[in-house]
DNA sequence: ACCATACATTGACAACCATCAATGTGCTGG
DNA sequence: CCAGCACATTGATGGTTGTCAATGTATGGT
């Protein structure tokens, strides 16, 4: 008898929980500020990027970079580092990948 | 002399204008209910789905898939084709273009 | 003409979000 | 210990969003 797990995983749609996994993937790049603030820390590659470096290229306050950048970081995305009294921001390795899975098929 | 145009566009930071569109589509995918709709108009294929098979397995109410179908024809990811009382959607081809280039680097 | 079906629109409401000024916290140098 | 810098948190505000009940619109059958 055929029974549902016989389905390769590829072929059934998304479940609800990994559905509410990847949404939370996109809407933390849904918006055009975080975006670009995610770019810039990619940019910056492995090293990273001193958040004080990004308040000025968005042209937003201190308050609201450090808001989404804690965003980014609630969502996986990036992680921070102390150096003395700065914070390094890179992209967590692997953090996309959830997400180009499921855009390339 | 170097002019800021010599540098290669994949070396330069988002602009604020594809920025605002690469997030549009990253918002349109931002809700759990509607990754799952998207899912599953991606998986008809070229035929299409009839929205008339979407609101069951998503246990919501007609108007909120409705409301959900518009979000994302609004974000260029899927167009309707009319057949008699049916609407029939499908993925707009190359939708996710964008986002795959801009995810993958 | 009428009715049923498929889908969209409206209106309302609670929840959430982006933004900033003001304030708080932690680190460093003197 | 204090002054200054980097960054986070709080509180407030205007705007957006997901949801549904009610209603509207279009299409097709009888």
């Amino acid at each position: 008898m055929a029974s549902a797990k016989s389905i390769p995983l590829s072929k059934r749609p998304l479940t609800d929980s990994s559905a509410e996994e990847l949404a939370v993937g996109f809407a933390a790049l849904s918006d055009p500020v975080r975006l670009r603030l995610f770019d810039l820390v990619w940019r910056a590659g492995s090293n990273g990027v001193c958040s004080c470096d990004l308040v000025e290229p968005l042209e937003r306050s201190q308050p609201t970079i450090s808001h989404h950048l804690k965003v980014l970081r609630e969502a996986g995305l990036v992680e921070s580092r102390r150096e003395g009294t700065w914070l390094w921001y890179s992209v967590v390795p692997d953090a996309l990948t959830s997400a180009q899975g499921f855009l390339s098929r």
